[in-house]
RNA sequence: GCCGACAUAGCACAAUUGGUAGUGCAACUGAUUUGUAAUCAGUAGGUUGGGGGUUCAAGUCCCUCUGUCGGCACCA
């Protein structure tokens, strides 16, 4: 005889077991006919199952994350059906729900084609729009495997042997088709109805490279059309952010078929880097780093001592002369401890901080190629501390706030912290990667940092810190890095050493860390973030002056030449069109401000200033423009108020 | 690297079943001297990513290489 606690405390008493859907019921119709499924001592079971013992119940609707969780992986197995009937010989594997949507694993002979989604889209919506119930079994080993047998679906036989403690399945039978599943699941079709087929891209069975390549299709599901509709265009919009898109059209840069995977920086890209670059070499200076240069390529035996020839090989460019080879640097450390072997440190000198602008070289695999975000050329705002083990806690805090301090400055708050440990692939003891590990998590404790563990992630040296940021259409990046490396400054690897207090010679440990990470992928995110209107910090040209007509020409160029004066990036524009087409263009080109001169300026000796988004500001004089420009370069790319509108 | 799709003028795109490679913007020339998101007219621009094949005929069909896009695997 359950009593059901509901949210709101009120208690409901049953003669028998009562099922979920029974108790939405005895509430109300339009209650039972929400319900999706039911969070029963706070664990999320299906609208069918049946509660036999006093319990908590609140019951999940489309209103409930979870419910559109649950309508979602619904929607997976609504594309199995309609998937099965289209194809009748594919072959279902795993169908989870991700961010949005969902997707479905499947082999089939045939390729499924993008016209081939819009044919099965349209197949599960008229098989959505019967509403048919959604019929839950649990079914003991040995029917489960008959059912999957009888039916060829050899992937989910395996996934049956793989779980060989269990004896019961749960099937869920959407009329003719079934699936195996954990749950819950919507009661009925009537949840799937705003729903879109968006992409189909290959994948491997259980994600191993090793294994068959299967079909995924991809889907996106919410409650209702306008939360497709609304996703659907917010889509579309952060398309246009792309930062390949922008890269093109504001001039920045392109990569070349000659050098797949490397940038080539155009005059305004080129401008944008360095501000980034310069803007970090201020930040060294601040917090004590020294900055060094080291060669691009080094002798092959460094790369073997270090441990990068062994595991890391397959990345690695190599080049030769007549009886040396070389490799060119994938990574700026080594090169830094042979830095700092040229002296024989104390206790004293640390901790050494050691920075580069290390420009690397890494043969990624062609498949993994993406605009700046992932290259095979790219230069890190690397350093490596080298400190003693008491020092650790101190510089990784160090490296921490720097990496807050810095984002903020650049506009970034929304940003992802994932710990990432020891990998299969490594160098160092166990004890040491212990050790190191340990250093690296309570100072993200300490630091009361929010972060996700990555367990086996971690570099082939030692454990790290990410920090990740978010391209436009949601995909993370990592961007700025703290690794804690025990290993290379050991006497059988790089052999890095001081003298310590004791007068005992002993390794030091190096911190590898980097804030921006790849200055490439910094710009490629800035440039997203932005959607190409940068603050007038970054932008490449600050301001334009256009003139009217030919008569100020000479005007514009002599007021620009005195704000180029004053370390602004400026031109003019003095071509012989009417200045609603100047404006447009450089509105296009997201320019800052736009001056414009006419008689009237000429008369005053001002400019009549348009900030980006339209927003006249009205006339200036040059001490007037000179200081708006200043106080704006100032804020940098921090987040307040400017009259320069940011979203037009 | 793997699966699939794609590659046409500087850019964005078009070209029925294989049958004379086009449009818009940009560029260039001229006219116009312009007041806050496109002045008008004219001109030029291409071995359709490279190579090979089928065919009377290939942008279109086949093979191959390169690159790009979407994922997967990888990601120091």
């Amino acid at each position: 005889m359950p009593i059901i606690t509901l949210p709101d405390g009120s208690k409901k008493e049953f003669d028998q077991a009562v099922s979920v859907m029974q108790v939405a019921e005895s509430i109300g119709a339009g209650l039972a006919k929400a319900t999706v499924a039911g969070r029963v001592n706070g664990t999320l079971k299906d609208a069918s199952d049946l509660i036999t013992e006093d319990a908590t119940l609140e019951i999940v609707t489309m209103k409930d994350e979870d419910g559109i969780h649950i309508m979602r992986h619904s929607c997976a197995h609504l594309l199995g059906h309609a998937l099965k009937q289209l194809y009748p010989d594919v072959k279902m594997a795993i169908g989870p729900v991700i961010d949005n949507g969902f997707y479905y694993d499947i082999d089939m002979e045939y390729k499924i084609t993008p016209e081939d989604l819009k044919k099965i889209e349209k197949r599960m919506q008229e098989l959505a729009k019967t509403k048919y119930p959604v019929i839950k079994k649990m079914l003991p080993r040995d029917e489960a495997v008959k059912t999957f047998e009888e039916r060829g679906e050899d992937y989910k036989l395996e996934l049956i042997r793989d779980l060989p403690d269990e004896t019961q399945f749960g099937f869920y039978f959407h009329e003719e088709y079934v699936d195996m599943c954990v749950g819950p699941h919507v009661p009925n079709m009537s949840f799937t109805k705003a729903f879109k087929l968006t992409h189909v891209a290959g994948a491997y069975w259980r994600g191993n490279s090793d294994n068959k390549m299967l079909q995924r299709i991809y889907g996106v599901a919410f409650a209702n059309k306008d939360d497709l509709k609304a996703y659907l265009k917010m889509m579309e919009e952060a398309e246009k952010r792309d930062h390949r898109k922008l890269g093109k059209m504001l001039d920045l840069f392109h990569v070349d078929e000659v050098a797949p995977g490397m940038a080539f920086w155009h005059p305004k890209g080129t401008t944008l880097y360095r501000v980034v670059e310069e803007y970090m070499r201020s930040q060294l200076v601040a917090n004590d780093y020294d900055e060094i240069r080291t060669p691009f390529i080094m002798d092959r035996s460094l790369w073997e001592k270090s441990g990068h020839w062994d595991k890391f090989k397959e990345n690695m460019f190599t080049t030769a002369t007549d009886n040396r080879d070389y490799a060119v640097k994938p990574m700026n450390c080594p090169g830094h401890i042979q830095v700092y072997n040229q002296h024989l440190r104390s206790y004293r000198d640390l901790p050494a901080r050691i920075a580069e602008f290390g420009t690397v070289h890494r043969n990624e695999p062609s498949g993994t190629l993406h605009g700046l975000m992932r290259v095979r050329s790219f230069t890190q705002d690397d350093a490596h501390i080298f400190c003693t083990p008491e020092q650790i806690k101190a510089e990784v805090q160090g490296c921490i706030d720097l990496v807050y301090e810095t984002y903020n400055d650049f506009g970034f708050d929304n940003i992802a912290v994932k710990f990432s440990t020891r990998p299969e692939m490594r160098v160092g003891s166990d004890e040491v990667w212990d050790l190191a590990e340990a250093a690296l998590e309570e100072t993200l404790k300490d630091a009361g940092l929010e972060y996700a563990l990555q367990p086996g992630e971690g570099a082939f040296y030692g454990p790290k810190i990410e920090f990740q940021l978010k391209d436009c259409i949601g995909r993370v990046w990592q961007c700025g890095t703290i690794q804690l490396d025990f290993s290379m400054t050991q006497e059988e690897r790089l052999n890095a050493v001081y003298v310590d207090s004791d007068n005992e010679k002993k390794h030091p440990v190096m911190i590898h860390r980097a804030i921006l990470g790849s200055l490439e992928r910094f710009v490629g995110i800035l440039v997203e973030h932005y959607e190409g209107k940068f603050p007038t910090w970054l932008a490449p040209t600050q301001v334009v002056i256009a003139s009217i007509s030919e008569v100020h020409n000479e005007y514009v160029a002599d007021f620009a030449k005195k704000l180029k004066k004053h370390g602004f990036r400026v031109e003019t524009d003095l071509r012989n069109e009417k200045v609603g087409f100047k404006i447009r263009e450089h509105t296009m080109q997201r320019v800052p401000y736009i001056l414009v001169v006419g008689d009237q300026e000429m008369e005053q000796g001002t400019i009549n200033v348009r900030a980006r988004g339209g927003n006249n500001l009205g006339s200036f004089d040059m001490d007037q423009m000179v200081k708006l420009l200043q106080d704006d370069v100032a804020n940098l790319g921090r987040v307040v108020e400017s009259p320069d509108v940011q979203n037009n």
